[in-house]
DNA sequence: GTCTATAACAAGATAGAC
DNA sequence: GTCTATCTTGTTATAGAC
């Protein structure tokens, strides 16, 4: 890697700039489909400029996917073994749900990593997301043995909170064909998801 | 299109394996990420004879959706408004997560063309697909308000089947990471599954 | 730091012998 | 029908002037 940690504010800005590009061209077109000719377009840079900033082209996308992951889990690390479990865990459905409202872009990018075996981020998985993963599992089976929500398998728990809200992101199109036009899916999503939990918790 | 139906068998058998290969390579690295020479390799055919039987890259992928896409709603067709509505809807849950076991790739497949905005099938969606779907939210519709199930909204519900069950086949990876080795992802599945729709649905 | 020009290569598609 | 060789285009990346 010959290119160094950017020290200036304007290579800072830079880099974002190239990174918000990135981040719409990858999530609509994938690795592959994605060219640096359309990233330097969308990011209003001349194509050798942007690799000025970045080494090459499969480095923004690392450093695009590293800087995803942390933020990506930061709804489940809220989850407070504290506080009232089934409040707890419906809490965190919406800020999941929310992240699908306010990240699409990324739930997509993310999504298309996972589908394609994780071949960037494979190593991740296996270790850090699984920790954090079987803590709150931990967390959430002590409810159960205490009675406080419903008793289920808490990893399938916490697989159907994701699949369930990056639905809406990830399949957006789809969903939107099928509601047709003037429906909101997210905001109906809310209420329904609400339901959803409410019933399978509910001891 | 310059290349005709096929009409012997020998050219049915072949174009079945291009598929067959297609599938494979299409699926794990998208429609970019795919080359012909990993397509011909993985049918053991050359490059120029995969494109004697089809007309080009895309032409091997717009036939793949397409057979696809009707396959896929099968288990949705098959719900019938004359059984019992709960086990109408678990049923169905079931034939969908089958259908994750049985054909991954399928799902990959299709879950990148939407993850992508559809930019291949995108038509059908707002007609066959919404027809389909519309259809059997009135079916769903007409059995919250007899009282046999309990009332939710009827395209969320669906959207939670299809989220949920595809889920272990489009994020295979990221499941096995998490549980672990030596754990049957779409087996636990299945009984969390009929537990959650269980609760959703009993009035 | 940013640009124009271009090298180097990968990949879709075709020509033409067999 | 199938192959080897090749054309052509698109794309990543670099060279070098400014």
């Amino acid at each position: 890697m010959t290119h160094p940690i950017p020290r200036t504010r304007i290579q800072e800005k830079n880099r974002a700039r190239v990174l918000e590009a990135a981040l719409e061209v990858f999530s609509r077109a994938g690795f592959r489909g994605a060219t640096l000719d359309a990233i330097a377009g969308e990011a209003g840079l001349s194509k050798p400029n942007l690799l000025y900033y970045f080494a090459s082209k499969e480095d923004i996308h690392v450093t695009l996917l590293e800087g995803l992951v942390d933020r990506w889990l930061d709804p489940l690390r809220e989850m407070r073994a504290e506080g009232d479990p089934q409040a707890e865990l419906l809490a965190y459905v919406r800020r999941k749900l929310q992240m699908s409202r306010d990240f699409p872009r990324e739930s997509r990018l993310f999504a298309q990593e996972i589908v394609q075996g994780a071949p960037r981020i494979g190593a991740g998985l296996s270790t850090d997301l699984k920790a954090l993963v079987d803590e709150k599992a931990g967390v959430i089976q002590a409810w159960m043995d205490a009675g406080k929500i419903a008793p289920s398998d808490p990893h399938h728990l916490i697989f159907s909170i994701w699949s369930l809200t990056q639905h809406y992101a990830d399949f957006d199109v789809q969903v939107r064909a099928v509601l047709g036009e003037g429906r909101d899916p997210i905001d109906e999503a809310e209420g329904f998801l609400e339901t959803l939990f409410t019933r399978l918790l509910t001891p």
